[in-house]
DNA sequence: CTGCTAAGATAGTAATCAATTACTATCTTA
DNA sequence: TAAGATAGTAATTGATTACTATCTTAGCAG
């Protein structure tokens, strides 16, 4: 809040001439890059500019809008994210396999990308219905509802007590994520994600076991 | 980010003279309560004086520094937060007794206050160490010693496992907090958050005494 | 009734924001 | 090789930011 130093990203290319679509690439990762430090209000198209190495008013060349830059954003999220899920999902295995399979997958792709909880809890907690909060509610919600699901199967299977809340659980585990990144840094960063993840699943999944009584 | 509403604060007050003292907790309340929409760094000054009713002017004769206005907030944080938990726990009962109605008291303060987790845990995820992410650190890491403190009293008490993670365990009621917000979001406000609770507390504690096998 | 003090209004400041302009460099291709 | 398209710069726009200087007046002590 007071340091302003401007070393935030390296622009130490050899600053080439690039295409639209690889421009369009780079101030994406730039964007979510720099929410690792800022508040999504907090990225500012001259931070973003610099961060990949060119003036500010190139960057409009290249997106008619700023909320055109959130907006694609938003769809690298939702596809990247999905595709996760899917392979996890694909590799088979049981239903609860593939559950703790989903989680550690979401957990080490956090650990590569601690600013993408920031970007999505932060759209979800405003009360408008502005189209870019539609585009999280989609992502957390369309991975609410693939654990949810996963832990129907579960259930199905045997491996998970009938009487589990699905919802409570699903969007406990979705919590978890973003508690692991608050975590992380009430540890000064000692303790890796996937570490912490790997104690905390645990617990959760006993918890979702139930007591046996 | 379009809309641009004014109508965000109410200061229909019949706009009276106030003592320096009242317009300094009048900033803290406006801050908690915009934070409900904005996130710590999209609160300006202009919104805070507009929504205690005076000019925005006006607000630098109670403040030297914007950064003196979160100190407040922090403090004002830090000292209700406190009182919040050492009422739960003066109440008495099985440690357990007294983690769930810790547990309750937050979630029941976050219910009134939804704000409040975005402040903190913005200044949690940023890297640098501000004096105002070391007040960050003290509120939340101080809540997660009582609360890793309630579960060794458990454990001695034969009410938990020994076996059991007490950090972890810590860290996931601190984010289920968080994802109670979260939820709470994502099903449109449809769902009150002290009930929310009352399914997810359940399974941490089930999660808690771990598997009888 | 009279001053004095502090709360507030009014009206500024420099800096920064998103966005646009006029113009230039570079690549492609007919 | 010349023409058009594309990617880029530098400068500037009006709005907004945090912050300040000057003036006004409410409210209280005497």
């Amino acid at each position: 809040m007071s340091d302003r130093s401007d070393l935030e990203c390296q622009p130490v290319e050899p600053r080439q001439r690039q295409s639209a679509e690889s421009r369009r690439e780079e101030a994406v990762e730039a964007v979510i890059q720099l929410a690792n430090e800022h508040s999504p209000e907090g990225i500012t198209t001259q931070a973003i500019a610099s961060c990949i190495g060119i003036t500010q008013g190139a960057l409009f060349r290249h997106f008619p809008d700023k909320t055109a830059i959130w907006r694609t954003v938003f769809d690298w999220l939702g596809t990247h994210l999905g595709r996760i899920a899917d392979a996890a999902i694909a590799y088979g295995g049981t239903p609860l396999e593939m559950l703790e399979r989903l989680f550690n997958a979401q957990v080490a792709f956090v650990a590569d990308h601690p600013g993408v909880p920031r970007i999505l809890f932060h759209e979800l907690q405003r009360p408008e219905g502005s189209p870019l909060q539609m585009l999280a509610r989609n992502i957390v919600g369309g991975y609410r509802e693939r654990l949810k699901s996963l832990i129907r199967q579960a259930k199905q299977a045997g491996e998970l007590p009938l009487a589990l809340d699905e919802e409570a659980a699903a969007v406990l585990l979705i919590s978890t994520v973003q508690g692991l990144v608050v975590q992380s840094t009430l540890f000064s960063g000692a303790l890796d994600m996937r570490e912490a993840a790997q104690r905390i699943f645990p617990i959760l999944l006993d918890g979702f076991r139930g007591v046996q009584s």
